[in-house]
DNA sequence: GACAGAATCAAACAACTGTTTTAATCTGGT
DNA sequence: ACCAGATTAAAACAGTTGTTTGATTCTGTC
């Protein structure tokens, strides 16, 4: 079986299969659906994936390796500009040319409402290391070693930040109608928060390792 | 009609309604599953709510309520007192008692990957108003108006922590298995690091109006 | 106890689901 | 031109979906 990319129908299959699952969720979505938009045969998914598990774990699968980042340089910078330059390109990733989010956020969105078995392999194959390397830069600012409850809520009080403009846009967008979703402005504003944030943290955890810290 | 919570199997069907609604999401729950598990038949639902929507649509509507807090009292605290009181009832709120979010966060979640059209009611019901006054306080923190791009982000960034620690569970236990959940632990370092996020705002917007203040 | 209305039940409905089957068509090598 | 294998196509499969139907039971009132 040769699985280059020049099957025209197994490529416009992945394709279509992509918008509908990250419009529908696995469960919702239709192989039919899929198939009418992929111009194919309802047995084309079958035939070419076996299952529709099968093609959705492929998807999904495709979906985060396309959801990364070239990564590499931005660890040349000081800690603190590698973050923002970290955070900026998060955001943008995460935001389609239109309205709404891209379209392998939705699919994480339906995972993480009702998550598959091919939720396991992803976060280990990619969000794992994703988060183990943003943990060491952040680990490196705040002065507290990589293993620390405290450097694990930091992470993902950055994180957070990022994906909610992209998860929860149903709910911001009927909150704020004009609201402005400039990448490079959000960006700008989680650095700026978070940063502070994270010098906070170093300076309560110098202060006194166990007893909680109150903000001067 | 009478429609007062007297009537038993209205309120099992509600109550399992809620359970399978928050796995599955409206398209994949089945009013089958739904009767099963509150021992009626499967005409149940059509009889007392005429529509599986519409007792979905009453389902979520009941959730959201729930999830509101007494509020009020804390307002008269300092500001950043309030801000550390309101961040750690929310958090405590969205957490439910065993492993996992809360039900009602469940049934957001799979509101946020696939809206329906009861979201639009229930955010102007209940989040609307939860935000605004959210907002009036974190406006007064960071001494910027109501209506104001930065004022928005901020609060937004607030409540991204907040609900990344219920709605992206399912990740963060699969990249730190050993994870802390602790509400109280989790809501004072959201705290900490957002109220220093909002004074560094703060300080950035006094020095400057326009132009983006680099952290010194 | 009889009776009207509410409530429950088993059964069936048509529509839709993923998948399989079987035949038809296309493709490249000889 | 021919043929083996890969690919497509139409049709049918069994199972599940939300909803409806019509009969049966329950409930409170006279």
């Amino acid at each position: 079986m040769n699985h280059s990319e020049q099957d025209a129908t197994r490529t416009r299959l992945l394709e279509a299969a992509g918008i509908v699952f990250a419009e529908k969720g696995f469960n919702s979505a239709t192989v039919r659906e899929i198939c009418l938009r992929a111009g194919a045969n309802v047995a084309a998914v079958n035939y070419h994936f076996g299952d529709k598990i099968e093609l959705y774990v492929e998807v999904f699968r495709r979906s985060m390796v396309l959801a990364q980042e070239a990564e590499a340089e931005q660890f040349l910078l000081p800690p603190e500009q590698a973050l923002t330059a970290i955070i900026t390109g998060m955001v943008r990733r995460m935001q389609s040319s239109e309205e709404g989010a891209a379209w392998h956020v939705r699919i994480m969105a339906h995972e993480l409402a009702q998550p598959t078995a091919a939720l396991d392999r992803v976060v280990q194959e990619v969000i794992g290391p994703r988060y183990a390397s943003l943990r060491t830069l952040v680990s490196r600012i705040i002065g507290l070693p990589v293993e620390n409850e405290t450097t694990r809520m930091c992470v993902l009080g950055v994180i957070a930040q990022v994906v909610h403009y992209a998860h929860a846009r149903p709910v911001i967008s009927r909150i704020c109608p004009d609201m402005d979703f400039d990448p490079d402005r959000i960006g700008r504003h989680i650095s700026t928060f978070s940063i502070a944030g994270l010098r906070a943290i170093a300076a309560s955890n110098t202060a006194t390792q166990t007893e909680h810290q109150e903000v001067p």
